[in-house]
Parts: structure tokens; C-alpha cells; sequence
DNA sequence: TATGAATGAGGGTTCATTCAT
DNA sequence: TATGAATGAACCCTCATTCAT
């Protein structure tokens, strides 16, 4: 399932090679994340990953490649699908609630990464190109699909799809973007937000009949 | 169009001055929207603005100094609380749905400058901080104290007021990220966004007993 | 005559200007042929010139401008097609050693300027065709129309006008290779290079009755 | 051709080893030729050359040592001596023509590996010296022992013989020059280039009684 | 106050050379 | 001895900022 690259006999050159690169990567989102893509030096880039300033052209084109190199990583490592696929075997509020908490937890752990690429893909047109493709459609196409889906079953209500989606997106979005703003209730209570998001997805704002006591719903901080 | 600043007769050195200022901003919007803070070049700027390079400095601090400006005059311009607080007299759903197309039209409205802005948000923590303070915690706020009364009246049903009022800033700001990532549905059906997203948030997704008829809940494009 | 280029009331701006720019092409010519356009730097042409680094680059594109630079005052101050016209005057003989005189000296006012060119020319595509049309060719065609005039008139035996023409010309830039070999009969009897040439030219090598006594045709250093 | 140094019987290892130094050698010519000293790269020789970077600092002290690898070759290979004491047994001017085809013809075998050269010997006072000695010298010595052996013998006028040396050298190296430069005469009529050199250098420009009917003296293109 | 040329620090990148394998 | 990745010095060029006019 997950292609194992199960060819271990990897020279103990190619390790290092692969090592390196990897160290160059992480240096590199360290340094984007902090100074920004512009204001970052290959220089201290070089340092952090203890390599030497022309070392990072045998892996990388140039600059830019690395920010190129951080998405294709962004992309490698999220088991995306697969996840989701896991998830749909729920029913559609464990479901939503399910998803979001993998794309938050996906989203802390590469938060770095993600700070260091979100400046330029709002900048550079084909980093934006490939962030979209890469990153953002992927969800998209995923959750539309989904969503119509339950739609048609019955089990969600007819909205709108396309906007729905995108609406979905941008809250996953934007809540990584305030959380960079550094907005203390996001930081300080990130595990929350599924289960509220979720809530206030599925039952809405409208007061029920039925009052809901579940706990985490109100603030107690 | 509100400009109750208009007290003084202005002098026509100052008339002039302000107009250059204003022509340097607009010039200084539309470069760094197109190429971003650091591509864009006082050179670019200043031509077109139609003044000298030097000049730019007559007005600005340095080039930093010019996004201050910006941010500056998105808070200037804005009428934030106005708006709301008139919005204030409509229900609860009713006020939702009119403070989103507020916000979502003067997103539009100000796109190029926020997309000077955002990337250097991100980047650059005086910027960041500015912005959290002048643009997003202002509607926090606001937010909060609308979210808890409304509770208290039992408009709304208890929910965790901090993360539901962020989650909805997040929607926002995410639709503006998503809006310029060139997403194809939200760039051409932006006007629906304030009410699929109003009557997201206020019925949520569960199914109802009364089938929902009202137009332009499902996507006809 | 020569066109004065009579506008002389150049603004102090413009005179400090072109001042500028010749002491940056002058520093340019000297450090180039002493140590190579390659391994020349901008930095040390800047400091002989008494410039900045950067100011060079208001004046000149990049670096190989420079070079283009050299080589448009080297074909400026030319007076080329005058003097040979004035030289017409004279016998086939007495214009040809008038002419080499003509050529020589200016290959030795201009020896530093043609020592940073001609090893680019070897190298440069654009600057050797450059160099080609504005250096070489001018020479080789009017020496093509005179020669084939005098051959007609009866004054010249008939020889193979372009291939004459070639090694005519193929000697003076030869020399001044030489030259810059520093051979030393080269470098220091080059005042008499033009008799010596002209004579070889005019009465080759073989012997004839009457012998020839005129002064300078045995070394006598 | 002729190899007289084939008196060992040379390892294997040893013959490898001398074939890869010739590797590299043509390598760097075609290189250097193509692109210049400076703008060509070991990288590029070591592809061409079907070896690794490291492998020429085996075989050459730096980048350098492979121009100086080239003179030596070109001197190596010249079998400049023999050929002119051969051709001393003809008449004077027989003598000059096949001199002068002689080194043509090695001027235009050699023409990569001169073209390699030159524009560095210009630049660089060590290969300037080495290639003055080892290239341009000895022919000057030869000719100015020749020429002064003729015109004692009356064979030839008393001429300036360094001087004139100097120039029938120039001549040479002029002619590779505007070969180089791209000159199309010369390209494509180099073959005829000794006969009209040689009578131009033997019968002079002058006209003479009996008119002159050989071939090849008057272009036919 | 506007101008725009001069300034020069700064940085991405190249590439000859080294050296561990 | 061949390899080729790592090294890091060196350099062209950009561009924000200054300042004489």
C-alpha cells in the first residue's frame, strides 16, 4: 500500500547523499519559516545544515529549487487519501470531524514548512501553481467527491458543493494563517478546533430545542 | 466616500503633496501585488507613480515603510465598526450574512493591497503584529462580544465563543488566500459566498425535516 | 572637416558625466590589457577610475559592455577613410608607406585598447564580428577599391586584389601581435617598420640591377 | 607521422595512461577553442574527454597546465627545422613558397589548438614568454639566419633582415588571425595564399616590362 | 521640495581544486 | 589510480538609500 521502497541496500554513499539533502531541506524550512524566503541567506542556510554554500547546488538548482524541494516533501509525506479513505467508513460527522483533525495535526507538524512556503506562493506564480495543484486541489477534489455523495444519500443536506468546499478549504487555510499571526486562543487550544469546527459545521449556530451539554463547547479559558 | 476629515481649506502645496502620496501608495500597491515586497523596486515605484526615486523618500521612511502605509490606509478607509454596529439591528442570521458580504466586499475591494500585505505578514513579525492589531483582532473582537450576547439572549446556541469567532475570522482570511491561489469557482461566484457560508453556519449540515428550497444553495455552473 | 561636434554648451551634469564615463572606459583599457578581461574585476576598474562599483553600471550594461566601449571609441576617434583619402594623393608607393605609417601609429596610441580587445575578439563571437566590420573590414575594402584602381591605371601589377589585400592587412594586425609578444627589434624600431614594409611591398626581395642605397634598409642596431 | 620516439615497448598501463593524456589534451583544444579559456570549464573537459574532474589533476598541475600541455604538443608535433633545412636546397624564392605552405598548412592543422592559445597568450606574461620562445622565435631565427646567407650570396637584396623577418612572421600569425576572425577570402582561398605571398614578397607591387601570365594571380571568385 | 546619479554593501552562484572512497 | 561530491573563495550585479543640485 504504502510503496515501502523496500530497496535498503543503499550504499552507505547514497545515505549520506540522502542525509544531506534532508539537513539541507530542514535548514532550509528553518530559515524560510523565520526570515522569510528573500531575507534568508544561502549562507546561514549552508551553516545550519553544516555544509558548505556550494554543496547546496549539488542537491538544488538554485534558491528557489529549495522552496520547490519543501512542497514535493510537503506532498511526499501526507498520506492525504489514504487517511481520508480510512475515515469514510464513519459516518459523516466523525467523518468531518476525522478529517479535520488529521489536516490540523498535518498542519502543526509542518507548520514550519508551510510558514516558509505560504509568503511566496502568494508571490511567485508558479509555486502558487504547483501549491494549488499539489497541496490544495487535491483536498478539494477529495472532499468535493464526498461530499456529493453524502448529499445524495441523504446523510448531508443540499448545499452548494463547489463553494462548500472551497468555504472547508478556506478555514483550514486561514485558521493555519491566524495561528501564524500568532492569535493566542488558536495556539493555545489548536486540539479544540475540530470538534468545534465540526460541531459548528454539522448543527450550525441555530439554538435547538435539545440543548447540547457536551463538554469543550464553551470556553474555559 | 465618508471623508468627514475634509475640515480644512487644505493649501495647494498640501492638496498637491497629499495626491502625490496617495499616487505613490497606489503605485506602490499595484508592485508589490504584482511582484511582492521584494521583487518590487522603488525604481518601479517611483515610475509608476510618475515621481522620482528620491522623492519617494520625501514621504516614506524606506520601503518598509510603504506597506505601513498601506496597512495604514486599510484601517483608515475601513468602517468597521460602523458597519457592524448597524448591521447589529437586523437577527442574528441576518446580521451574519451582512457582515460577511461587508467583509468579503472590501476584501475584494482592497485585494491588491492585501495581497501586497499578506506575504510580508507572514514574513515579518512589526508587520505581523500591526496586522493582528489594525485588521484582524479589531473584528475579533466585535465578534465576541456580538457572539457572546446573542448567546446570552439565546439567539445563538452556547458554543466555545473565542475558537468559534476565530474559526470564522479563519473562513475569511482563507477565502482571500484561496481566492488568490486562482481558485476558478470562488474567483467567479464570490457573490454567493456570504449566503452559503451564513446558511452553513447558521443550519450546518444535518439534514432537516423541511426540505430547504431557497435558491442558490446547489451549484448550477 | 571633422565634425566639431560644436554644441558646447553642455550643462556641467553632462561634462562631469562623459568625464565620468571616459575615466571608466581609460580604467577599463588599462586594467584589461594588463591583466585580461576575465581577470580583470569590476571592483579594480571601479577603484582606478575613482568610481563606485556600481556607478560602472550606469554607464555600462555589464561588464562585456565595456569591451564594446572600448571598441566604439576605438572605431570613433578613427579618421580612418580621411586619411587614406588625403593619402591618394600620393604615388602607389608614397601612399602605401603614408598608409602603413598611418595604420601603425595608431596601433600604437591605441596598443592598450587593441591588447584588451583582440583576446576577447579570439574568443567572442559577437565581439569578433563587432570587431571584424568596424576595424578590419573598413580598412580591407577601401584597400580592395584602390588597389584594383592602381592595377587598372597600370600602376600596380595585377595580383589577386582580396588575397593582397588580406596579407596587407594581415601584416599590420601580425605586427602588432608581435609586438605585443615583445620582441624587441619590433619594439624598438617600430618607426621604421613602415619604410622597410613598403619597400618589401613595392620592390620584394629579389635583386635587381641598380643596387639600392637608400638609408634604413640594413639594421644598424 | 613520424615517430621516431617508438622505442619502448610501453606497458599497457603505460599506453593508457598516454592515451588519456591525449584525451585530455583534445579535449581542452576543442574546449578552449570553442568557448575560451576562462568561459570553459574542467567539468566540460572532463565529459569531452570521457573522464572524471579529478582524473586531469592526475595528469595536469592545474587549468593552466593543460595551455601549456598545448604548446608543448604544438612544438612536439613541428617538425619546423627539418622541414626548412630541407626546402634550403631550392632556389630562394621555391624556398619561401614552401616554407610558407608548410606553415600554413600546420598553422591550419593546428588552427584548434592555436586558437586555444592565442587569446591567452595575450593575456598571460608566462605562456606569452613560453610561446614566444618555443613558437615564434625559433621560425625568426631560422628565417634571419636564411635571409642573411642569401643576400650575402646576392640571392636576395640587401634588406633590413630582422625587421623583415619580423614582418614575414607577422604576416603568418596576421594571416591565422583574420582566418579566425572569419574572414572569407582567407577561409576559403588559403590555399592560394603562398603563391601570392611569395610573389608578392619576391616581385614586389611594382609593374614590370614583361607581363606576368601565371595563374592564380588574379582572383577568380 | 523634487530630482536622479552615485554609492557600496550584500548575496546568489560558479567552478577550480581537493580528497575520501 | 580514477572517481565525483564537497569545498569555499571570488565576483558580478542589484538596488535601497543618500545627497548635491
Amino acid at each position: 500500500m504504502v510503496k515501502p521502497e523496500s530497496n535498503p541496500p543503499l550504499s552507505r554513499r547514497e545515505r549520506l547523499k540522502r542525509e544531506r539533502e534532508a539537513r539541507i531541506l530542514n535548514a532550509a524550512a528553518t530559515v524560510f519559516s523565520e526570515k522569510g524566503f528573500h531575507q534568508a541567506t544561502i549562507r546561514e542556510i549552508a551553516d545550519l545544515a553544516d555544509v558548505a554554500d556550494g554543496t547546496i547546488y549539488n542537491y538544488f538548482a538554485d534558491k528557489f529549487d529549495l522552496l520547490i524541494g519543501l512542497l514535493s516533501r510537503l506532498a511526499e509525506v501526507d498520506r492525504l487519501q489514504e487517511e481520508l479513505t480510512q475515515a469514510q467508513q464513519k459516518g459523516a460527522q466523525a467523518f468531518f470531524e476525522t478529517a479535520f483533525r488529521q489536516r490540523l495535526n498535518r498542519i502543526m507538524q509542518a507548520e514550519k514548512i508551510l510558514q516558509a512556503l505560504l509568503p511566496e506562493v502568494l508571490v511567485n506564480r508558479e509555486l502558487r501553481q504547483r501549491f494549488y495543484q499539489q497541496y490544495v486541489s487535491r483536498l478539494t477534489s477529495l472532499l468535493e467527491q464526498y461530499l456529493q455523495q453524502r448529499i445524495e444519500q441523504g446523510h448531508i443536506r443540499p448545499v452548494h458543493v463547489p463553494l462548500t468546499v472551497r468555504i472547508i478549504q478556506s478555514v483550514l487555510i486561514g485558521l493555519l494563517f491566524v495561528r501564524i499571526l500568532g492569535d493566542e486562543p488558536l495556539g493555545s487550544q489548536w486540539e479544540k478546533v475540530p470538534q468545534v469546527l465540526t460541531t459548528l459545521l454539522f448543527d450550525g449556530l441555530n439554538p435547538r430545542e435539545e440543548e447540547d451539554d457536551r463538554p469543550g463547547l464553551v470556553a474555559d479559558a
